[in-house]
DNA sequence: GCATAAACGAGACGGTACGTCTAGTCTTACT
DNA sequence: AGTAAGACTAGACGTACCGTCTCGTTTATGC
């Protein structure tokens, strides 16, 4: 398989027919389609062609396969997460994990994310795929509701750019993990009870999840 | 795809030849060793059965195909996971923290272990057999720690059973989630310096990270 | 693509499950049926695999590619042709001319003959096969009309061995060669006109065609 | 496919820009070359294009298909046949047959032959474009050849005008034919030593090559 | 000298077939 | 009955060409 056609070549990219920026549309969203009703493992290339109304080969022109055409059809879902404002940071991170699971509860996003993270673990250049695709458009909005919260001066502004940017990271992998191993290792719901409860030991600790009388 | 050959059926176990259990194994451990070189979209069970010396019969005889056979495979490496005493509840989370991440770090666990779950989504009898197989194991873990904390002091009796559950739960989620995300996702490594900053974050809470002056 | 499967390794012929019959029976008679009504250059080993009800990977199994397969589709139909005993040299040669264009006649062997030996140009191991499966089963036929006329006292008896050979080619070369020719390139009927024509050529000479008065 | 472009229309030929000639001989060249290392069947258009410098529509504004292109490209060679004035029937035939083996030897008009006529068994426009291009410029060899043997008193004029043409199209088949057979299908050398035996059938007939004592 | 009209290069497009691979089943003969 | 071997159906894979199309550019003429 050829590495990564996807962008074309910048050079020459003014001569010959130009690339139908409307068969990249029907494509993706074909794909989206295709997972929802098929799953990932029974996705075909040829299927999403089909459903696409496009040749497979234009499939092939534009990405490597099948894990990277999922990666950029999903990464877009991801966009409409955004941070609720609701006054307090308690509410807002309550909010926004019962959105990021919602998310996760679509059947697209939830074979999607943990088949193309499954492929990553043998190919780098799709593990960078993902972080800038889906990851880091998450990670902006830890970065915004610490910024908020320290407006409101629930959080202390932290001095160390470097310690703040681990604070950052640890939180992140620490709601994103809880919320899809929830939902998808432990296949069960996450419900605003467990919003709540998470919420609390994210930010009290474990002690105060069972507070002492 | 037959539903789930893999135990015999019991009345007529003992006509005719007996299984061979040294198949069993030879099958286990190439699944393995196949799904540290090739990782888990490459392998096939063709490929399994020839390294292990066997008939492809012979395995979809014990198996009914890929996912339970690679549960199963991966299965006993988490039966080396075991709760350490150092003699404080923080000491113990963080050398288990480390442990799990070491797991994670061992190729065919890392393919494996997110690939099964993607494949999950859409099945469920996949998915009873990778709670009993692998989650439920390691769940275990949690309640040995809290029982032990319990004794030390360090964590109080929860009286309402349903509450204790949640608690082991939302716990387990937050480690588990938190590594495998660390890990998997972010692809970044999990090493003392972060298992410290995760335990005090799971102990007491997002504010004691960022301790204020 | 691999060089040709065709002739299951020996040694090991017996282990397994043997190859059908009925699969190979129905594969020629489709591949003939296909070149009937598609020509050689329309017909696809994909299409042929479906009329005979059979995987495309059983075709694999046998034949190294459409050529091959082709050669041996067409060569049993040069099993029907036989030397007529019509009791004079030049009735027999007339008749066999006769019976030869009828076989080039038919769709199945107009395209198929040119056009593997087309492909055999450039492939000796195909060459090989259409001397084997086409060419010699009909050398046999002059030889055999040599002998009778030698019998009956048509002809006289060679006695060197290889001036007998050489003629026995020539004498093919010139039959098949001029009847191909006729009805392939000059694409004009073998009527019992140009037979009568063509066997006194041959057996007289171009003096002999337009006789002088 | 369009049925033949080719000539480009009359009326409108004066405007826009001309074809270039310079285009039509690089492509005869390049598909010239293209079939001498390839053969017909690897052979491809865009190959052809290619190697001429030329892009893909420039082929199909002047050709309608592969077929079409390499009976034009292959067609000029067979103008270099020339009937030789050696004296007598007997060295004239003998000569040309040579001439004509020789051609056949060039691996361009080996491969091209055999394959376009099993292309034109199909399709009636082909197989006229093969005798305007191919066979009629042999065949006028043949007529050239009488006509001077007549001259010579070697053979007797033949008075009615229909035998005559039935007897020049059945020599031509004849001497055609079995150089084609020989070299093609029996792929056996034309030597000089063949060429003197089939000369004597052709004149004299099958009783003339082993003379009786 | 400037418009017109066709030819040109490049390359994307919808298709079709290729030959290979894997899944999972079935058929032998052997253990 | 279990087993190794290997043939079987089914269907996806990624590639190669086909012949067409759509661009932007070039090159003749004719007004």
């Amino acid at each position: 398989m050829r590495s990564h056609p996807d962008l074309p070549t910048e050079p020459n990219a003014r001569i010959g027919r130009p690339r139908s920026a409307e068969a990249d549309r029907a494509i993706l969203a074909a794909t989206r389609a295709a997972l929802v009703e098929l799953g990932w493992s029974k996705l075909t290339m040829g299927d999403v062609a089909t459903r696409a109304g496009v040749a497979k080969t234009t499939l092939y022109r534009r990405w490597a396969g099948k894990s990277e055409l999922v990666v950029d059809a999903v990464a877009v879902l991801f966009d409409e997460l955004e941070l609720p404002d609701l006054g307090s940071l308690v509410a807002d991170v309550e909010a926004m994990v019962l959105r990021f699971a919602a998310l996760l509860e679509r059947p697209e996003t939830r074979t999607a994310m943990m088949a193309v993270v499954a492929e990553a673990t043998r190919d780098e250049a799709l593990r960078k795929r993902i972080r800038v695709a889906i990851v880091d458009r998450q990670k902006v909005l830890v970065l915004q509701g610490r910024a908020r919260a320290q407006a409101r001066g629930e959080l202390p502004y932290e001095r160390d750019p470097v310690t703040a940017a681990h604070n950052a990271d640890l939180i992140f992998d620490v709601i994103a993990g809880a919320v899809v191993h929830r939902t998808l290792v432990s296949a069960e719901p996450v419900d605003p009870a467990w919003a709540r409860r998470f919420t609390r030991l994210l930010l009290h600790g474990a002690s105060a999840v069972t507070p002492r009388p």
